[in-house]
RNA sequence: GCGGGUGUGGCGGAAUUGGCAGACGCACCAGACUUAGGAUCUGGCGGUUUCACCGUAUGGGUUCAAGUCCCUUCACCCGCACCA
C-alpha cells in the first residue's frame, strides 16, 4: 500500500477494471427486488458542467448504495442528441451534424468515465442514430393510428431566430426559450399530438405523484389549468350566426352588457364584410396584431375595443347587446370570445368604464349594499342573485347550474370544463430530428409510411442554408419518394420531430435497449417500470416531465406498458451557483469539472458537490472547500495506511470490551443507523457524509486509547470504507482492496446495524429550571421518572437553585431531560 | 395579481417526533512538530457589560419547553400571468 493517496493512478487503474470486467452491467435478475435509478440525460453539447456532476454524482450515490442493499439495480444512460446546436455548428464550421454529436458523445463518454459513475454502459442509447429513432418513428404511427397524431392548419409560434415553430411549453415570456429571440405568430400547417385529450388523467394523476415535489405537481397543475365553467350561445341580431363564449361565471349572465371577439375570431370579418363599421374594425385588427405577443399579453396594455356594427341576444332575457373587438381577448383560449359582465369581472370593469357601457349588479355580496355608482372595482363575491329574473333570491354558487339547466332547455348554453393546456406541436422546420414517417400523395392524400420500411433516414452530405432553413425540404432525393398505397410518386414530409419526442421515451428504451424487432419487450419494460427514482434539474417541470407522463399513459392504453405514470420519484436537484449566479459561458463565472477532476480526483469532486448542500438546494461552488473534503479523504488514506500498516490482516477476537472499546463500537452503530437514513430515506447526503467525517474524528482518537480493541478496531475501519463506498467509489475500492479484501466493495452488503451496541449503560440527561439549562447530569440508562426526579432534585447545583422555592412541577422526558417548574 | 418556496454564526449548512441552537466542514486565531510549512496534529471560534444575560427575518400567541406549532408583518428567490 502506498503511503501516499495518489488519486490519479487510483482512479484510473479502477475505471479500467470496472469498464473491462463490466462491474456494473445488469440483467434482469428476478431474484432481487428490482430498481430503476434514472438521471435526466444530457444533450452532448462537447463538455460536462458541474450540474452534470451533480445529478450523475447524486444518482450513482443512489444507485450503489440501493446495489448495497441487495436491489437488482438499473442504471443507464445516455444521449438526447438531437437538436439544434448540431446544426448550428454543422452552418457554421461546415461539419456534419452527426460527426459533430458524435464526436461531442465521444468526449462527454469519456468524461463521464472519468468521474467513475456506476453505468450499465451496455444499454447506452443515443436517440439520433437510426437504430433508435427508428422506434421514434414507429410510436408517432402509432399514435397516428390513434388518431393522437394529426395535422392541422393553425396559428402556430414561430422563432426566427431557430427558423422553426415551437410548442407552446418552449415560449418564455413570449420569447424562445433557446434563442431567446421575440416569438411570432405564423400560420402554417403543422403535426401535432393531442395532449389535450389527456388533460384530465394528466391532472387527475398527479395525486398518484406523492414521490415529486409539491412545487412541480402545482406548476405541472397549473399549466394543465383546468376551469369548471359552461359554455353559452349568443345568438347574433337578425343573423344565423351564433357567437358561443365559456365562461366561469354563468351566474353573471343576467348582468351582460356587451359581447367581445378576439381580434382573431372569424366572425370579426363575416360580421363587417359590406358595412361601414368595415374599415375601421379592419384597422384597430390590424393594430392589434401588428402588436409583438408580449406586448399584447402584458397586464399593463390598455384595454380597447371597437364596436363592430352587430348585435346579439340574450337566451337568458332577450337582452340586446352591442359586440366590440377587444385587445384584450385571447383566440386560443375558450372559445375566443367572452361575455361582458362588468359589475363582476375586473378586466369588464375596466373596458365599461373606458367606453361608458352599463353596469349592472346580479350578485349581491351578503351583508352589504352595493350601488353601481359607488363600485371603483369589479365585485368577486359570492352572494344573493339579483336583477337576474325567475333566479333572484338564490345564491349564486346554485344559480351557476340552474342558470345553465335552464339555457341547456333551449340549446343555449351547457357544463363545460375548459383546460389551458394546448395540444403538443411537434413539427420542426429543421434537419437534425427525427423525421416525421409520413408521404403525400396526390391520389392517396396523407399516407404513414408503412412499418417495415422504417427507419425514414435522415440522408448524409448535407448542404445547409445560412438561414438555418432545413436543407431537407430541397433534397430531391429524400423528398421524392413512391407512394406506399398506390405506387405513383409521392413526397416525403420534410418536417422531423421536436426532440421532447424523442426524450419521452427513453427510458423505456433503456429496459432493452439492443433490441432491433421493437421498441422494447413488454418484458422488460414491465421488469424495470417504472421509474423509482428520477433525478434532474427542475427546468424540465413541465415541458419533459409532462410530455413524458403523456407519453406512458397513450402507450399503457395501447397495452405497450403496465404502468400509467413513468416516475415514481422525482428529485429536483437545485442549481451550481459561482458568485451567487448559475454558472454560465457569457458570466465567465465556470468551474471545469475537468479541472477539479485534474486537480484532486473525482471521488473529491463527487464528495464535495454531495456534501455542500442537500440536493435540491442550489449549491454554492467554494475552491477551498473543495479542499477540506480532498484533506477528509487523505485523512481516511492514512488512517487506514496506518492500520494496515500496524495490525492489518491479524484476526483479532473481540473478547471483554472496555468502556471505550464499547464507546468505539457505538460511534460505528450509530454512524451505519445514521448514514443508511440520511442517505437512503431522505437523500441527504450532506449530513450522511458529515456523520462518517464524525466516526473518522472518532477513529483517530479511539487508536490512541493504549490497549484498544483490534477486533473492534477491524470492524470500524471496516465498515467506515463500505459507509464510504458510495460516494468516493475509486479510493473505497482501492482501500477495500488494501484491506486485504478479494471481492469489489461495490459488491459487498451495506453493513447492518446492531442494535444492542447502540445502547448505552449511562446517558446524560438536562436539568432545566424553568426551561433554562442549569446542570448535565450522568446517569443509568432507563430509570423511571420517579428515579430519575429523585436523582436530579438530589444534585447540589440544582439544590442550590431551588432552594427556598415552590417546585410546582418536574417535566421528566426519560434519558433525556427533566424540567423543573418552580414558582 | 395568483401559486410555490426560503429566511439560523464571517461562509456552506445541522437540529428527522416540540426537549442542550449552531453537528460536520470552510475561513480565522493560538499552540505542537519542523530548516521550513500553503503538510500534519491539538485546542479555540454566535453576541455582550461573561458566576449572567441575549440570540434562529419581524411582532404577537400556545406550551413546563418553540428554529420547529398558530397568527401578524417584512425581505428575497422561483413558476404562471388579461385564462374570461
Amino acid at each position: 500500500m502506498n503511503e501516499r493517496y495518489d488519486f490519479a493512478s487510483i482512479e484510473s487503474k479502477w475505471q479500467k477494471k470496472w469498464a473491462e470486467e463490466k462491474t456494473y452491467k445488469v440483467t434482469e435478475d428476478k431474484s432481487k427486488p428490482k430498481y430503476y435509478c434514472l438521471e435526466m440525460f444530457p444533450y452532448p453539447s462537447g463538455n460536462l458542467h458541474m450540474g452534470h456532476v451533480r445529478n450523475y454524482s447524486i444518482g450513482d450515490v443512489i444507485a450503489r448504495f440501493k446495489t448495497m442493499h441487495g436491489y437488482n439495480v438499473l442504471h443507464p444512460i445516455g444521449w438526447d442528441s438531437f437538436g439544434l446546436p448540431a446544426e448550428n455548428a454543422a452552418i457554421k464550421h461546415k461539419t456534419p451534424p452527426a460527426k459533430w454529436t458524435k464526436e461531442n458523445i465521444a468526449n462527454m463518454n469519456r468524461q463521464l468515465h472519468a468521474m467513475g459513475l456506476s453505468y450499465d454502459w451496455d444499454r447506452e442509447v443515443t436517440t439520433c442514430l437510426p437504430e433508435y429513432y427508428k422506434w421514434t418513428q414507429w410510436l408517432f404511427l402509432q399514435f397516428y393510428k390513434k388518431g393522437l397524431a394529426y395535422k392541422k392548419g393553425a396559428s402556430v409560434n414561430w422563432c426566427p431566430g431557430c427558423q422553426t415553430v415551437l410548442a407552446n411549453e418552449q415560449v418564455v415570456e413570449g420569447k424562445c426559450e433557446r434563442c431567446d429571440s421575440v416569438v411570432e405568430k405564423k400560420s402554417l400547417e403543422q403535426w401535432f399530438f393531442k395532449i389535450t385529450e389527456y388533460a384530465d388523467r394528466l391532472l387527475k394523476d398527479l395525486d398518484k405523484l406523492q414521490g415529486w415535489p409539491n412545487k412541480v405537481r402545482v406548476m405541472q397543475e397549473n399549466w394543465i389549468g383546468r376551469s369548471e365553467g359552461a359554455i353559452l350561445r349568443f345568438p347574433v341580431q337578425e343573423s344565423d350566426d351564433i357567437i358561443e363564449v365559456f365562461t366561469t361565471r354563468p351566474d353573471t349572465v343576467f348582468g351582460l352588457s356587451y359581447m367581445v371577439l378576439a381580434p382573431e375570431h372569424p366572425l370579426v370579418e363575416k360580421l363587417i364584410a359590406g358595412t361601414k363599421y368595415e374599415a375601421d374594425v379592419r384597422a384597430f385588427v390590424k393594430e392589434v396584431q401588428q402588436m409583438t405577443e408580449v406586448e399584447r399579453a402584458s397586464t399593463e396594455l390598455e384595454k380597447k375595443g371597437i364596436f363592430i356594427g352587430a348585435h346579439v341576444v340574450s337566451p337568458a332575457d332577450g337582452k340586446i347587446v352591442p359586440i366590440l373587438v377587444g385587445n384584450y381577448i385571447i383566440y386560443e383560449y375558450g372559445t375566443g370570445a367572452v361575455m361582458g359582465v362588468p359589475a363582476h369581472d375586473e378586466r369588464d370593469f375596466l373596458f365599461a368604464k373606458k367606453y361608458d357601457l352599463p353596469i349592472t349588479i346580479v350578485v349581491m355580496p351578503e351583508g352589504k349594499e352595493l350601488r353601481v355608482e359607488d363600485m371603483t372595482e369589479a365585485s368577486k363575491e359570492n352572494g344573493i342573485m339579483v336583477n337576474s329574473g325567475q333566479f333572484n333570491g338564490m345564491k349564486n354558487e346554485d344559480a351557476k347550474k340552474a342558470i345553465v339547466d335552464y339555457l341547456a332547455e333551449k340549446g343555449m348554453g351547457e357544463m363545460k370544463v375548459n383546460f389551458r393546456l394546448r395540444d403538443w406541436l411537434i413539427s420542426r422546420q429543421r434537419f437534425w430530428g427525427a423525421p416525421i414517417p409520413i408521404i403525400y400523395c396526390d391520389h392517396c392524400g396523407t399516407v404513414p409510411v408503412p412499418e417495415e420500411q422504417l427507419p425514414v433516414m435522415l440522408p448524409h452530405d448535407v448542404d445547409f442554408k445560412p438561414t438555418g432553413e432545413s436543407p431537407l425540404k430541397y433534397m430531391e432525393e429524400f423528398v421524392n419518394t413512391t407512394c406506399p398505397i398506390c405506387g405513383r410518386p409521392a413526397r416525403r414530409e420534410t418536417d422531423t420531430m421536436d426532440t421532447f419526442v424523442c426524450s419521452s421515451w427513453y427510458y423505456l428504451r433503456y429496459t432493452d435497449a439492443r433490441n432491433d424487432k421493437e421498441a422494447f419487450a413488454k418484458e422488460n419494460a414491465d421488469h424495470w417500470m417504472n421509474v423509482d427514482q428520477y433525478i434532474g434539474g427542475v427546468e424540465h417541470a413541465i415541458l419533459h416531465l409532462l410530455y413524458a407522463r403523456f407519453f406512458t399513459k397513450v402507450l399503457y392504453d395501447m397495452g405497450l406498458v403496465s404502468v400509467d405514470e413513468p416516475f415514481q420519484n422525482l428529485l429536483t436537484q437545485g442549481m451550481v451557483l459561482m458568485d451567487g449566479s448559475k454558472m454560465s459561458k457569457s458570466k465567465g463565472n465556470i468551474v471545469s469539472p475537468e479541472a477539479i477532476i485534474d486537480k484532486f480526483g473525482a471521488d473529491t469532486a463527487r464528495l464535495f458537490i454531495l456534501f455542500a448542500a442537500p440536493p435540491e438546494r442550489d449549491l454554492e461552488w467554494n475552491d477551498q472547500a473543495v479542499e477540506g473534503c480532498y484533506r477528509f479523504i487523505n485523512r481516511v488514506w492514512r488512517f487506514v495506511y496506518d492500520y494496515v500498516q500496524s495490525c492489518g490482516g491479524e484476526n483479532a477476537e473481540a473478547g471483554e470490551l472496555s468502556r471505550k472499546d464499547k464507546d468505539m463500537r457505538r460511534l460505528v452503530h450509530t454512524t451505519i443507523k445514521r448514514v443508511t437514513d440520511d442517505a437512503g430515506t431522505r437523500f441527504n447526503f450532506n449530513t450522511a457524509i458529515s456523520a462518517i467525517m464524525e466516526l473518522v474524528n472518532g477513529l483517530y482518537q479511539y487508536r490512541e486509547v493504549v490497549g484498544y480493541n483490534k477486533a473492534v478496531m477491524a470492524e470500524a475501519v471496516d465498515t467506515l470504507v463500505l459507509l464510504l463506498a458510495p460516494f468516493i467509489p475509486h479510493v473505497t475500492e482501492e482501500l477495500w482492496q488494501d484491506l486485504g479484501h478479494g471481492e469489489s466493495v461495490h459488491k459487498q452488503k451495506w453493513p447492518v446495524v446492531d442494535e444492542a451496541a447502540l445502547v448505552a449503560d449511562e446517558v446524560t440527561v438536562i436539568v432545566q429550571v424553568n426551561g433554562k439549562v442549569r446542570d448535565k447530569i450522568l446517569m443509568p440508562v432507563n430509570l423511571d421518572k420517579a428515579e430519575t426526579e429523585k436523582m436530579v432534585l438530589a444534585q447540589p447545583k440544582i439544590a442550590e437553585i431551588l432552594a427556598g422555592k415552590e417546585v410546582k412541577k418536574v417535566v421528566v422526558v426519560p434519558n433525556k431531560l427533566v424540567n423543573v417548574v418552580v414558582g
